[in-house]
RNA sequence: GGCGGUUUAGUGUAGUGGCCUAGCACGCAACCCUCUCACGGUUGAGACUCGGGUUCGAUUCCCGGAAUCGCUACCA
């Protein structure tokens, strides 16, 4: 076979947000596509016109982009190889039609769907085939003259592929290596429907990806059944020669129970299961995203890449360039792999602690605001650098430093009840004079001071240190309490001790 | 029901006919660090779906069962 260019396509239906298992599918392709310095096609599969839903091309575009996942060419992308859009390719899609049915290996059939209804009562497991062809209303057992006057009068039907039976039909899966299906098995897909004038999935994705040039189709597993179709319509074309290779991706599953991972799930457990939060136009119900959700997007790109594949070592952390560098499909695993949301925060974990305090802090400023705080950029950088660690996403941050920004106005009562002895509002006055007379409040130093103190007169450390972190924080947590008072400065932090004597008593 | 895919700890996975006393990560537990809570570090519990066969030897190869997922639309 002669090399040739890899041209990958992703080709969503805009039936909806897109799902986090779409987001991988076309992460793979992307993957794929840069690694071997090829393109990536964004294909709009519209062929069912009932289920188009307004926006949801937009949001797939805005989520992808987002992830950092971008396209050589394709709807709002342009190209040489479009419409990229299908409900755009119906005269290309009828002449292919026409081309099928001249050739006789598609035949035109009238059947309604009630008759269709009533055979499948009628005979268990009824399938349209070479078994049963022959008794339905088709071109096959009408004649030319009938056939002709119910298109003129303008009968709905649909084409039909007419498939060979007793032939085995060898799919050469990336993945799974060769799966044999019998033809026979396989029932006459339509291909065509009169009522739009539009194809099936089936027939438009084969035309599509042979005239666009796609070398690899790499998609989810749901697939794997209709490719053996997909190979024959490829045959009946003559474009055996140049048709793509296969790759049938795992399936993302359920968290717990069983089966594809479902919208439904995120809402039953709490995450989201969409990259963008998507507001539904029809029954305005909001569905939870990724990005809102506080996921920075090169952790849910990692997070996604080893759902289903690894690169065979335990590095886990990778950059989107790294990824391009090792992916490949024969690593990819077979097995569907359930939606581990755990592992994901923890990939966020890490990536927070990835960037620098001045970015975080920018991520950081928007949330103040909200809370309607005005703070200086560089004391929120530093505040960050302190409570980084023990967060896993950004908005955790205001759970962590809250305390900088507003003084407490309660004191957790279990602390309190610890660490509040009678003599402790005395010995807080007597910090309040050591730390009154520092002049350098920086952390190592005023915690040399203090301790030393403490130490002299055999103080008890754990009670004044949490006496003193009550009085600052409202409860026994957070970072080092130097660390805190240098940043908080002298008069703030004498002031909430003052406040704690008063209000505890 | 039919057809196809899949099957290593709770989860994601590595791995090989003997190096496997099955590795890593998440989660869980304990300990250490420590003024607190975290982070971090160390340690621990925890798996080769079952039954046959091939073989000196099988988690790894073959056959069968089971489980599970997918498809079985004029949806993709």
């Amino acid at each position: 076979m002669t090399e040739r260019k890899v041209r990958v396509r992703f080709a969503p239906s805009p039936t909806g947000p897109l799902h986090i298992g779409g987001v991988r599918t076309a992460l793979y392709n992307y993957l794929f596509a840069k690694q071997n310095h090829g393109d990536m096609i964004f294909r709009i599969e519209d062929t069912d016109s009932q289920r188009f839903v307004p926006g949801a091309e937009a949001y797939i575009i805005e989520a992808l982009e987002w992830l950092g996942i971008h396209f050589d060419e394709g709807v709002s992308y342009g190209g040489n190889y479009g419409p990229y859009r299908q409900s755009e390719r119906k005269e290309i899609y009828r002449k292919y039609v026409d081309r099928l049915l001249d050739a006789g290996k598609a035949y035109i059939a009238f059947d309604t769907p009630a008759e269709l209804d009533a055979k499948r009562n009628e005979i268990p497991n009824f399938q349209y085939d070479a078994s049963t062809r022959m008794q339905m209303r088709n071109s096959l057992t009408l004649s030319k003259e009938e056939v002709d006057r119910l298109i003129a009068d303008g009968t709905q039907y649909v084409v039909r592929f007419k498939i060979e039976p007793g032939e085995d039909v060898v799919v050469d899966d990336l993945i799974r290596g060769k799966v044999t299906i019998n033809s026979s098995i396989l029932d006459d897909k339509v291909l065509y429907k009169s009522a739009d004038n539009l194809p099936t999935y089936h027939l438009a994705n084969i035309v599509d990806d042979h005239l666009m040039l796609v070398s690899h189709v790499i998609r989810g597993e749901e697939w794997l059944p209709s490719a053996p179709l997909h190979v024959l319509l490829y045959r009946a074309f003559g474009w055996e020669d140049s048709m793509p290779r296969f790759a049938h991706l795992p399936l993302l599953l359920k968290p717990d129970g069983k089966g594809k991972l479902s919208k439904r799930d995120g809402d039953r457990l709490g995450f989201p299961v969409f990259p963008l939060e998507w507001h539904d136009p029809k029954t305005g119900e909001v569905s939870s995203g990724y990005r809102e959700s506080g996921y920075l997007p090169e952790a849910v790109v990692n997070f996604l890449a080893l759902l289903g594949w690894n690169p065979g070592n335990d590095q886990e952390i990778m950059s989107m360039d790294e990824l391009i560098k090792l992916f490949s499909l024969e690593k990819c695993s077979k097995s569907g792999a359930k939606f581990d949301y755990e592992k994901g925060k923890w990939f966020n974990h890490k990536y927070i602690q990835e960037k620098s305090n001045e970015e975080l802090t920018t991520l950081f400023m928007p949330i103040l605001r909200e809370k309607g705080i005005e703070a200086d950029p560089a004391t929120v950088a530093r505040i960050i650098g302190l409570v980084k660690g023990r967060v896993s996403f950004v908005k955790e941050l205001w759970d962590q430093a809250a305390f900088f920004f507003v003084a407490p106005t309660s004191y957790e009562e279990k602390s309190v009840k610890k660490r509040w002895k009678e003599d402790t509002p005395a010995i807080m006055r007597e910090l309040i004079e050591i730390l009154r007379n520092l002049d350098d409040l920086s952390s190592a130093h005023a915690e040399g001071v203090v301790l030393g103190w403490i130490e002299r007169n055999g103080y008890h450390l754990g009670n004044v240190m949490n006496a003193f972190r009550l009085a600052v924080v409202g409860e026994c947590k957070g970072p080092h309490m130097f660390d805190i008072t240098e940043i908080m400065g002298k008069e703030e932090t004498i002031k909430r001790i003052e406040r704690a004597i008063e209000h505890i008593g």
